[in-house]
DNA sequence: CGATAATTAGAATCATCATTCTAGTAAGGC
DNA sequence: GCCTTACTAGAATGATGATTCTAATTATCG
């Protein structure tokens, strides 16, 4: 997160170990769910003593928090910053589908852990401080909705629900990289990912068709 | 599920209740999520006597089972009728938008498992026979998947991908809906649902942008 | 009416963890 | 070398909650 240089040279060796611990956490978080992650197992893969992990952390739930806080805030600035690279929406369009797979398929321990909070049980499991990853979430949601207007503004894009449209982009590649995991191992033809940006540039329908009706 | 009317008298009466039992797990799985909601309070709000449920059910994730097994026969069933109803695979497409939206705003909790388990925790949630749950999704999204390549085929539809198709309406569609849950509440303007459609269908570019490209 | 099978309320088990505590060990600064 | 602080291993504590068990009640059916 805060990797300034200029910290002090302790708080710097404290914020390295954190976020190594993190990343060990994440991946048995990742594998075996929230609740079935035992603090004694996270402390063995992990390599850090059970007293260690309650000296960084006040309980279970902070180190899950602090986990997604970390990584949801390097993902959504390495999409901004893609964001910020392009100039007219379209571009822009493009460049957030590109990253969100890149980024996922190099994480995709945090992509599971992403998915359960944001989409999945998120509003049931009773984790404390997820409400706040979900508004940074919704921020996000925001910045992408954004995009949208300025493209139906600019006359570029047809339609006037940039939520909507917002919500659309989400969904379908939630479902895309979901079905690519799920389906890593089997042999089977994996859909393409430019296939998104087709349907939701241009949609499915054959053209001449589009214009019968 | 099988409610052949030729069953012994006792075996209906057994179904009846256990359906109205499960009906309420569910309220409740929904409310606090599949480990937060205890036997007790199963008990308590289903009014069966502990006992009773596990004479009913092997265990706590044999009940999540056969709940999640019930609700989504029903809805494929739906599903599949709609489906067959309508002729062209313009048409099915657009009743099984309409068709999802509508059973899923009158199974709010169904909803919330769903999501959980076929996106969401469910692969690493140690539930078992949760396997056989996704395996039964899966057979749907074949089913959804055969009326995207039957409109490729009958040149309706143009791409190649009818799997990404798919998975492109499954995403949307949950992706709206969980929004739509989430800020139920709140007055904030909700994304309409023929948004999916329109883009399904047609995409966001203008047309005669499409063209200079 | 009995007798058999189901159901119930709720207590008694039994496991599984999160969290805390203890005593000991290593490291850094002085 | 000595002291303070940060770690470590691992045991003790306490809750919680699934599952099982008991005794009492109720329904079913002949």
């Amino acid at each position: 997160m805060e990797n300034l240089e200029n910290l002090p040279r302790k708080e710097r060796e404290r914020q390295r170990r954190q976020r190594e611990f993190l990343e060990r956490a994440e991946e048995l978080f990742a594998q075996k769910g929230f609740h079935s992650a035992t603090i004694q197992e996270i402390s063995e893969r992990s390599e850090f003593a059970v007293g260690s992990i309650y000296h960084m952390f006040r309980n279970k739930d902070e180190i899950y928090t602090a986990l997604l806080e970390m990584r949801l805030e390097e993902y959504v600035s390495l999409l901004e910053e893609r964001i910020e690279n392009s100039k007219d929406p379209l571009e822009k369009i493009e460049a957030l589908i590109e990253t969100k797979f890149q980024y996922f398929s190099e994480h995709k321990p945090f992509l599971k852990l992403f998915m359960d909070t944001t989409l999945g049980s998120g509003w049931d499991v009773q984790i404390g401080g997820v409400d706040q990853l979900i508004c940074r979430y919704e921020e996000y949601l925001q910045l992408l909705t954004g995009i949208f207007e300025e493209g139906i503004e600019g006359n570029l894009f047809s339609g006037n629900d940039p939520i909507g449209m917002a919500l659309a982009l989400e969904g379908m590649v939630r479902a895309f990289v979901t079905y690519w995991i799920r389906h890593e191992e089997d042999r089977i033809a994996l859909p393409e990912f430019s296939t998104i940006s087709e349907i939701l540039l241009r949609g499915i329908l054959k053209t001449d068709r589009n214009r019968k009706r």
